[in-house]
DNA sequence: ACAAAAAAGTGACAAATGTCATTTTTTTAA
DNA sequence: TTAAAAAAATGACATTTGTCACTTTTTTGT
């Protein structure tokens, strides 16, 4: 899985943003001069809630988890960042504030691109403005059912959620090391750890997954499916 | 109140959307022919969930409710619209549909405005795509925070939220009279009527608001945004 | 003005879920 | 390799919140 995939052209970069493409080569040259590169250890801060939102970033390599932070140091995970996706908060356009922190599940290696460049793109190709507007309504759209999914599903419907979520989006397959544990397991579904505990191990009682530890094998989809419609 | 609000020029209407005033007096001129109207009585529905987005949507009076439609008939209440908001969701830049419902809460008077329109104003207007990008932000921003206060704030917080927001945001004044019922405020903060009902009789008995019916009178802000902030 | 419908209000009870204290297992670092 | 730290697991218990069945009040339409 580890392949060099450091690259120094946007041009012909194979994790690049998908909107990217709506741009032309000088654009992408452009970005390519402002244009840095971090790598950061797993558990570290990429971005911290309340600093300014001065560049977009983007995931080269790895994964991270963009959570907000909530009352009584309590933490929601809104999502998981893999590759080729762009990470720049609501506050991009407005106070210019991150509004949730974005903090490394893995090794990472991320690029960060200077907003005013970014914006300058935006005013100067419509596909690409109107490229980043379906960015920001996909992620909109995406709280929307999270927040049905958090406020109205039970216990193991929300955690079939987090598992299908995992497997489908995230992983591809149906067998994965969690990058989670079991306390940001309830950050993603909302509830205590222990609730997270008890309900993986009905779910291996039921036969619907196998799990020891960080490795989960999903062993009756339609059965976690359904546990996920039924709330 | 009711003053003849019709306008049939958006150069000089005065409850047109803010983003407008990006707009050249041709564009605005533009929009005025491809603008339709539509009265609305009290609880009809303005657009449904899954039909297609075709227009944008602007209030020009009244009052409406926009809400997920959840599991088992449970609806969210996202937001309140008022005369001068935009109202087109995650939808119109993605599936072409709607999201949320929207209904009238009161007598409403709206413009539909073609969608295609919008769109090719962005195509030609930097400024008023980024002021499109601004507003879609800071809905994005505002679901950030409901669903951090809906899954972590226990029921008289939330309810306090409501009440805060009915008299700070919506009617900018401590005594009004709810344009929601029970049931409705119920929706809007993620719990059962009979709870509702309950936390006001507290509120009530605590003389931090005074309440009959449909008309509210808060009485000790300090002690409700307290009763907000404590979650 | 009055009957019907809708909304508000009440109380008992049950279900869902968090908290806390503690033990066991796994991971990490010297 | 082994001790220390972190994570997982467990069980008892408390709290929050919803549900149901019902009564009372308010609103609505004729």
């Amino acid at each position: 899985m580890e392949k060099p995939l450091v690259e120094n052209d946007c041009r012909t970069c194979m994790n690049r943003w998908e909107n990217f493409k709506n741009l032309s080569d000088d654009d992408l040259l452009l970005i390519s001069k402002h244009r840095y590169e971090a790598i950061f250890k797993p558990g570290e801060i990429i971005f911290k809630k309340g600093s300014p939102t001065s560049s977009a970033i983007f995931l080269v390599s790895g994964m991270a988890k963009a959570f907000l932070e909530g009352l009584d140091n309590k933490n929601i995970i809104i999502s998981l960042v893999k590759p080729g996706m762009m990470v720049s908060g609501p506050g991009t356009f407005g106070d210019m504030r991150h509004h949730f922190t974005l903090t490394s599940l893995t090794d990472v290696k991320a690029c960060f691109i200077d907003m005013q460049v970014i914006k300058q793109l935006i005013h100067t190709n419509n596909r690409f403005a109107e490229g980043l507007i379906e960015d920001i309504s996909a992620k909109s759209l995406m709280m929307y059912y999270k927040l049905i999914a958090l406020t109205q599903k039970k216990m193991p419907g929300r955690l079939a959620d987090a598992l299908l979520y995992l497997s489908n989006v995230i992983y591809d397959s149906d067998e994965f090391d969690l990058i989670l544990n079991r306390q940001e397991l309830g950050e993603f579904t909302n509830m205590a750890k222990e609730s997270v505990i008890r309900i993986l191990k009905d779910l291996e009682d039921g036969a619907v997954i196998s799990s020891n530890c960080s490795r989960v094998k999903i062993l009756d989809k339609t059965k976690l499916q359904m546990i996920s419609d039924n709330g």
